[in-house]
DNA sequence: TACAATCGGTGCAAAAAATGCATCGGTATC
DNA sequence: GATACCGATGCATTTTTTGCACCGATTGTA
């Protein structure tokens, strides 16, 4: 859109740190971009960007002018797939910011699912922990996020709320599988192989494990959820996990049960986006079909 | 601002109807203005405008496009007053539709003090009934809305709910001074002067009656509420009104006071934005004045 | 201390875009 | 059938944007 350009060359110089640079990823000169700055400067009333000996960087008034160029970029793409959508179309463009736990199996078959029925639509899917989905989301640089336990809930407008069990996962046979039920004080006699701080399942093992007087004391701390369930079969060890990730026991190659409920309260795996915000046609519609599909989990 | 001139072109077409009459109010001839609209289109990717024999109308999808431009338009407006405010500026300008009842004593009182601070900061108030209210706030032509038993709700959030009993107004020395209660049913033996259906007052009212198997049958019907004041004393009737439009019965040279609450229950005075919107500086913090200011009222 | 490498900013001419004018074809209205 | 609008378009003109050459300032380095 040519009467976004401006915004483009903005966005080109904050990327680039300087003019020059900017100038050359843009196919401009430095003047005529430099020029086409101040200009905006000037008709904007304030100084978008600090003049550094070594470059630009964007200035108060800036960092806030560019909340306002993403929220416009993507309010216009809004507006695009809608009239798109009533041109009877069906196409658009989907981004989702998500937990490790969806990545195997749920979200590979919902977006097939919805594929099948819209094949023009593409998808971006972004690994997030609990804060930085959010931020996604209030930066619009994701539609929706799927996220387990997350952090502020402020500016999070919740679609659908699925209450999670934290599951153990242990090798197959471990004496773990046999009690009635399962209790966290048994699990922390094992070794324990635990994501870290930045997830739910690690913030609520630790809130359990207080109220018990226990620390933690992980053999393994990582950041990847496949690492978890790979090492516990490894080195008879405990991991922990929300079943939406899991395969049920029989076919997952080791074992999985849920922690016992007064140990350890479920968490919630949340289904939401930027609070006030309108989706654009696809995302929305995606949306409706990730609750239809959480609610067939929730009723099993 | 240089860069939305083709938006202001669109909207000036919409409002004039046909591109000719638009050249005119902006001082552009009718080709280059014809170019500027087929121009934005073939960049837009699809025509926003049908063209009628006697002149143009938005399409839906230009419909559609009108909410990007009205959003895109009152978020600039929002960062520049945050801007404005970083560098200490208080500037800004504050849009209010309200209900009739605010006009006489409440906002005129809560924009001098608001003012008395903020100097540089002006109004806008829009008297809006409750359905026109809301639509002033979701095409972003307002900022706060200020009604009495609003009807949606929906893209509404309210900042504030304060509970208005309807009151009786009637000539001084009237009978219905005298009871120890004030009972609707002896209002209706008396000449009504009531405000239109498009009135929250006038919808309990209907219901009340409804309930006590009576109908309204107004002498006067009016859409202005000073009207109603002053007429009862002319003729010897009842008006209704809620009390923030009201001064004390012994300076306001005529009765009034409260209906039985079992007769007809209290309405809701609204204070409220569009549900989500991130409102400018100003009319954020005048809107949390005026939520200072009912919670004071509630209080007496 | 001298020098090269950056940086943003500016005067001026060339290139590109927007505009105005004249005019066309079409459709309601009377 | 005359008139009055309407939007669209070719072409000359005006306005805006861009590129080029160059300035002064700052930083890092030999």
């Amino acid at each position: 859109m040519r009467y976004l350009r401006t915004f483009e060359l903005i966005e080109a110089v904050v990327r680039a740190g300087s003019i020059r640079k900017a100038a050359e990823d843009t196919n401009l000169t430095a003047s005529a971009l430099n020029r086409r700055i101040q200009g905006f400067e000037q008709e904007f009333g304030w100084p978008i960007f600090e003049r550094l000996p070594r470059g630009m960087r964007l200035n108060p008034a800036g960092e806030l002018l560019m909340q306002h160029i993403r929220l416009q970029r993507t309010d216009l793409a809004r507006v695009q797939s809608q009239v798109a959508d009533l041109s009877g179309e069906r196409r658009g463009h989907i981004s989702i910011a998500c937990s490790q736990a969806l990545l195997p199996y749920f979200l590979p078959q919902q977006i097939a699912i919805y594929r099948a029925d819209h094949p023009g639509v593409t998808f971006s899917v972004n690994v997030r922990d609990r804060a930085q989905a959010e931020r996604d989301l209030a930066s619009y640089s994701s539609d929706l996020a799927l996220v387990f336990e997350p952090v502020h809930l402020v500016e999070f407008d919740v679609l659908y709320a699925l209450p999670q069990r934290v599951h153990a996962v242990y090798p197959t046979g471990s004496p773990l599988g046999e009690t009635p039920t399962l209790r966290l004080r048994d699990c922390l006699n094992h070794r324990l192989v635990l994501p870290t701080a930045a997830y739910g399942v690690r913030n609520l093992l630790e809130l359990a494990a207080t109220s018990i007087g226990r620390t933690l004391t992980p053999t393994l701390e990582t950041e990847s959820f496949d690492l978890i369930r790979h090492y516990v079969t490894q080195e008879d060890a405990v991991g922990f996990q929300i079943p939406i990730g899991l395969k049920p026991p029989h076919e997952a190659g080791f074992g999985h049960r849920p922690l016992a409920e007064r140990d350890i309260p479920p968490g919630q795996l949340l289904l939401g986006q930027m609070k006030g915000r309108a989706l654009p046609v696809a995302s929305s519609k995606f949306g409706q079909q990730l609750v239809a599909a959480l609610e067939g989990l929730a009723a099993r």
